[in-house]
DNA sequence: ACAAGATATCTTCGTTACCGATATATTGTC
DNA sequence: GACAATATATCGGTAACGAAGATATCTTGT
């Protein structure tokens, strides 16, 4: 899984968002440093509709547009839950070694 | 950066080693999740060498094996520092509201 | 009235990092 | 003698992504 649909899952955790959204939410979240582009995020969305971690929810219109909300599954969650742990070991792995680098154990 | 391509860094960034000392070190430092293929360790070698992140070292010759050795260069300690903190931001945003989700707030 | 920007969805196409498979050769173990 | 471990390398396929553009409505500023 790579960053932008773990960011697009991790958005989805809190609470169902439609696409705009989800772009708005992910540069947030990810301090602006991920700006997703509507092929990114429209295309994860159907592959993770297809792989049934995410789930159409409801559509709404506001304003004259439509807003076409998804949903994360607990299959979803579960496989943010097991992403995060990866990545969490791979952060600190390479904080330790960075701090260790820096103070010249190089 | 893709998993593989961190993990190659992290391993690099304690002491300089050979492709397959690092992928040895690849699948303990990830938990054993991360078992690199030969594929993916001498493509991403040659593509970090080209990016200069990584650089050739020494060559070994142990038990009639050659071992060639890479290091990590300063802009690869560089470049691995602002993928961690990349990272340790979306874990963290995951991990909270991953809990927020498993407290009832979602 | 008009332009520009924000909101909102969707499609097509090219790139690329990665994975699977395979090849080669030596050393050590059962 | 067969198999696992050590060690490097190449080739082909693909899935996820990014760039770009199409479409349409509403809001804000001039």
């Amino acid at each position: 899984m790579r960053e932008p649909t773990f960011l697009i899952l991790t958005a989805l955790a809190r609470e169902p968002m439609h696409g705009y959204g989800l772009i708005k939410d992910v540069a947030q979240l990810s301090g602006g440093l991920v700006e997703l582009r509507p092929g990114t995020l429209y295309g994860a969305l159907d592959r993770l509709t297809d792989e049934g971690l995410v789930t159409p929810d409801r559509q709404e219109i506001v304003d004259g547009r439509a807003r076409r909300y998804y949903r994360i599954t607990d299959a979803g969650a579960g496989a943010l839950r097991d992403e995060t742990e990866r990545r969490r070991v791979g952060v600190e792995a390479a904080a330790q070694r960075l701090a260790a680098r820096e103070l010249g154990f190089a």
